[in-house]
RNA sequence: GUCCUCGUAGCUCAGCAGGAUAGAGCACCAGAUUCCUAAUCUGGGGGUCACAGGUUCGAAUCCUGUCGGGGACGCCA
């Protein structure tokens, strides 16, 4: 149940009622308002702002418009309360009975409370990751991994089909590079004394074991010519290099459905990329031209000639994009078209692209091609994760990539657990930088919000064990709470908590809508704040207390609500995909 | 030179498809612990939402411009 969306249609009956009256207009648009938590607990439970949006449609006054609408609110059983106030807004105060509704209702569907349907099955793809497959991931690539991901499971619970997507650049100059940097390793594993690494090439130690690999397989027999070697040496050391990507990943819990391989695009006799350039072709989107020369400093080695363009310029970008580079072979954007053409053919309206800051210039691009190879019926949304800084105890953290000593994603994840990691990486818009600090996201206090979301989930689990303890004959299972007499709960602290689980269906719809899965963290963060204000009025007012040993009814009624309460943390926290503690000492 | 992005309390950040008196944490000040985890809680001070225009009944939010931080600018990926 969201109640938001229960007095949405509520009142949208009494706006349709009211155009049969002939008090509103027959064409009024009765869409546009919304149902929304006040932003001030003194204006009741529910906001809407139907009579102002509506006034000018219907040529009324926003209050006296206000005022029929609440006068017909105020035949609804669940109403307590009208009240117009300011311009037009109508706050409702709910009979308190609608709390014990809610609580019944997240202790009955437990982990699926919240679960939406907006998405109606939709499928989604959600692209994330996709680093070049030269090595480890490093820690600028843990953030879009954990965003993603946590993207996808959001997308999930509110209904959606999302695909978890890796598209594996394995076709550029660089995946050469890698294979001669594991053919040196080979002629180390050897015998060989290959000396230092030559610039240029990979020089990294975890190319060693593909190595010897290499040299248990095939001997000695790739020492003739590059053009002999290279190709089966590419091959192992991608897979190698994959294999390495993706126990990093699931050290992080991460698990994509599909890795895309940009080589596949044009394997086994087919060229997936030329048919996509005929494609486009056909429509009159391609052509042969120059490109003027960017107004700024002119590159080095710019080189005026005419070549093969995408009119992306059609489609908002700001110039034509080439496809072919000037040895023949074709662009990254020319093989990530054809990948896109992929995913639009095989059913996907929704692309989610999470990219990384350097990425910025690549989303008018990406757009535009997603708009003409789909005739504008597929959508592209790029979400840019900013950087993350690194520090330790308040000190930056420094790294030379020059020296190849970057922080990798291994060992952050050893040192903090992943649980840490990835809350912290959501605990910020994924458009903003973030800093993390390793001291920090394990310190046990209330500027670290893990810790924080944390305690209070053990906090929780804590009482239900003393409640065992103390009231043996109990029945607490989540069933036997629902049946609780919930008009018990009386104090402001506790219907606010009531009111705040009764927000989670809605917070997941729009963080879903939105594509922003860091406002679940701030929801759970939200939860455990008034859970920990809760817990402390027991400290000053005795009566308050969780467990009244003169009444077993109150009891119940607690214990269900810090139940509901446990509840909904678990399930923000697994869309974030962090396991919650149930004990910390 | 063009494009993108960010600019909110001393610091780090939220602000929910334009809404009411802009909110948290840290830091600072003052309090709460015989009692379910005080690893927490309560109260207080602290704001020209970078700046200037515009749209609107109503703008931190949308549009334009200026300033400042970051990023990107034919064939890299």
């Amino acid at each position: 149940m969201n109640i938001f969306q229960n007095f949405e249609t509520r009142i949208r009956d009494i706006l349709r009622e009211m155009q049969a009256e002939g008090a509103l207009p027959e064409d009024a648009k009765l869409d546009t308002f919304v149902v929304e938590p006040p932003r001030q607990a003194t204006h009741g439970d529910l906001a809407t702002n139907a009579a102002m949006v509506l006034a000018k449609p219907a040529r009324q006054n926003p209050k006296a418009l206000a005022e029929a609408i609440a006068a017909k609110l105020a035949h609804d059983p669940d109403v307590q309360k009208v009240e117009i106030a300011g311009p037009g807004f109508i706050n409702l105060t709910l009979k308190p009975a609608i709390w014990g509704d809610v609580l019944r209702t997240v202790l009955t569907q437990g982990a699926d409370y919240g679960r939406g349907t907006l998405g109606a099955g939709q499928p989604v793809n959600v692209e994330y990751v996709s680093a070049n497959p030269t090595g480890p991931m490093h820690v600028g690539h843990t953030r879009g991994a954990v965003f993603g991901d946590a993207l996808a499971s959001l997308l999930d619970f509110a209904g959606f089909k999302p695909a978890r997507e890796y598209y594996i650049n394995d076709a550029g100059a660089q995946v050469d590079v890698l294979a001669r940097s594991a053919h040196l390793r080979y002629r180390e594993a050897l015998g060989e004394d290959i000396g230092e690494i030559p610039a240029g090439l990979y020089p990294g130690d975890y190319l060693k074991p593909v190595g010897e690999a290499l040299a248990k397989e095939f001997g000695k027999t790739l020492k003739g010519d590059e053009a002999e070697w290279l190709p089966k040496v590419r091959e192992r050391t991608i897979a190698a290099m994959l294999d390495l990507i993706r126990d990093d990943l699931a050290s992080l819990g991460i698990k994509h459905e599909v890795f895309f391989s940009e080589r596949s695009l044009t394997a086994n006799g087919e060229d997936k990329i030329a048919e996509t350039i005929g494609f486009l072709k056909a429509k009159g989107l391609i052509y042969e031209g120059r490109l003027a020369p960017p107004k700024g400093k002119l590159p080095d080695d710019w080189e005026d000639r005419e070549q093969t363009l995408f009119r992306a310029t059609d489609f908002g970008d700001d110039v034509d994009r080439a496809l072919k580079k000037s040895d023949g072979s074709y662009t990254y954007f020319a093989a990530d078209m054809a990948y896109h053409k992929t995913k639009i053919e095989r059913g996907f309206k929704t692309l989610i692209n999470v990219l990384g800051a350097d990425h910025g210039g690549y989303i008018k691009r990406l757009t535009a091609a997603v708009k003409a190879l789909s005739d504008g019926e597929a959508q592209v949304d790029v979400k840019i994760c900013q950087l993350v800084r690194l520090f330790r105890g308040g000190e930056p953290v420094k790294m030379s990539k020059r020296s190849g000593s970057f922080v990798t994603l291994r060992e952050v994840v050893d040192e903090v657990g992943a649980g840490p990691v990835r809350f912290i990486m959501l605990t910020r818009k994924n458009d903003a930088t973030l800093d993390f600090d390793f001291e920090k996201v394990l310190e046990q206090s209330n500027d670290n919000p893990v810790f924080y979301v944390q305690y209070a989930h053990a906090r929780a689990c804590s009482v239900l064990g003393k409640a065992h303890e103390g009231f043996p004959d109990m029945d607490l299972s989540p069933d036997s709470l629902a049946k609780a007499d919930f008009s018990l709960l009386v104090d402001d602290a506790e219907v606010a908590i009531a009111r705040k689980l009764a927000e989670y269906p809605r917070l997941v719809e729009q963080a879903a809508q939105a594509h922003e899965p860091h406002r679940v963290a701030f929801y759970a963060h939200e939860i455990a704040a008034l859970f920990h204000s809760l817990w402390a009025r027991g400290k000053e007012l005795p009566q308050l207390r969780f467990m009244v040993p003169a009444s077993s009814d109150i009891t119940m009624a607690r214990m269900a609500l810090i139940t509901g309460t446990a509840l909904v943390l678990r399930s923000s926290l697994k869309l974030l995909g962090v396991e919650a503690i149930s004990e910390m000492r």
